[in-house]
RNA sequence: CAAGCAGACUCGACGGUCGCGGGCGGUAACGAAAGGACCCGUCUGAGGAAAGUCCGGGCUCCGCAGGGCAAGGGUGCCGGGUAACACCCGGUGAAGGUGACUUCCAGGAAAGUGCAACAGAAAACAACCGCCCGUUCUACGGGUAAGGAUGAAAAGGCGAGGUAAGAGCUCACCGGCAUUGCGGUAACGUAAUGGCCGUGUAAACCCCACCCGGAGCAACACCGUUAUGGGCCGCAUGGCUUGCCCGGCCGGCCUGAGGUGGCUCGAUUUCGGCAGUGAUGUUGAAACUAGAUAGAUGACCGUCUUAAACGACAGAACCCGGCUUACAGGCCUGCUUGGACC
RNA sequence: GGCCCCUUGGUCAAGCGGUUAAGACACGGCCCUUUCACGGCUGCGACACGAGUUCGAUUCUCGUAGGGGUCA
């Protein structure tokens, strides 16, 4: 994620957990505020309970690929903050460790954040068909 | 063919579209220039465990550049390998398996100390019952470790001789120990002789031999910012090594935008030759193979593989050598046992 | 990323290798009281997991898991 798009400061996820606009999701909460610069950005937070290093890293990839999807279709620009949702599914086998978190797919994590913006009103299209998501949706 | 043993390799492949980190080159804005992008081109981009952080080293800083003592920790059959190791290789011994082969923190209990609950007469200077002998005979004294009972463990095992009853008291075999000879670098093996004496525990203290200064890349260095700031403690404490002694130095501690280097050419990787049973050593040729800093590998499509589904464990953070733990499959080599056929 | 520490009932916690695993609070029952509280009696309930050493492990050793602290 080049740094422009990209929104790592401490003080600017407070800020925008203060005075946002917020959505839950079926696997993430997403915080909304109006940005004055010149592009979108996304701010990311995965916490260690949902899982080892490849879980968090695979959710933020997809979250990051979604992001980069819809970034032209948004009125305005914005800085979007992503937290990733988890729950603990009770694992079948109590000795294992508490990691059996369902990390979902791509197009789960797409379809996710699409309903959300389209809720908060940031999107610039209303209908879901007009998702412009690539080739993915093709029934074979 | 079946069951098994040991070792090695792999971690979907190929093509397409979009996207990301790093190197190199170019260019736009901007700059007098040097330069310089999030733009363009090109090359490149996670593992066998990257993990746990359990050992060993490199590297950096402190100490050694004041001296000493004591602790503390580690290793533990023998020989070899290595930068080093607690790792590896080859042996020895013990245990398991028909076998291939596997497993073992495997020194010392005759230097000393401690502990061994309950039960039992007794847990290491053995006499409760029993057996034998004697006497003043329902008792006492003496002898005795064959038998009983307890226990995790009971005073080498078993048989014969022997005896009042017994006992390694004597003898054969087995086991252990010591001495000597022979083989072996050694652990040890083996033969002869000797006497029979002492349970277990050292992952109890300990003894013996050998090894170990401390901290860690958030180390450390530089630039910038600042602080000649703010707060706390205080006259004998605190820091400089875990403790102590002597000596020395300094009042002490806390509080903080950032950036760059360290950062990947190294006990490196690949393919061979030679030496060695092997670990490994040596030598020749070739190669350069992540370097991020909230952290880069992802998404989608097609074909192949598959009964079907891409599908296990899992993400480098200074770097190496090991160990341990997690793990779905695929594939190759050698060997063992059993069966069938020729 | 490095370095340390911890794990015993619901909670806080003692515990020489041999205990019925001490105790306190909490919880249940009974007594006391007109009732509640206090107090008394009584009950329930635990050694994170897996191996090893040992006759015997909560304790010693190794590994695993979980939790916590600290360093720019």
């Amino acid at each position: 994620m080049k740094d422009s798009f990209s929104v790592k400061n401490h003080y600017e996820f407070r800020r925008a957990y203060n005075k946002g606009l917020r959505k839950g999701g079926r696997y993430m909460v997403v915080n909304v505020l109006r940005s004055s610069r010149e592009n979108s950005r996304l701010g990311l937070s995965v916490s260690r309970k949902f899982g080892n290093s490849v879980q968090r890293n695979r959710f933020k990839r997809l979250v990051r690929e979604s992001f980069r999807k819809i970034r032209g279709d948004l009125k305005g620009n914005f800085d979007i903050f992503v937290t990733a949702r988890f729950s603990e599914r009770a694992a079948a086998n109590p000795q294992r460790k508490l990691r059996a978190v369902y990390v979902p797919s791509s197009s789960e994590v797409h379809r996710d954040l699409v309903r959300i913006l389209r809720t908060l009103g940031v999107l610039a299209y209303e209908n879901a068909n007009d998702d412009p998501e690539p080739g993915s949706r093709a029934e074979t």
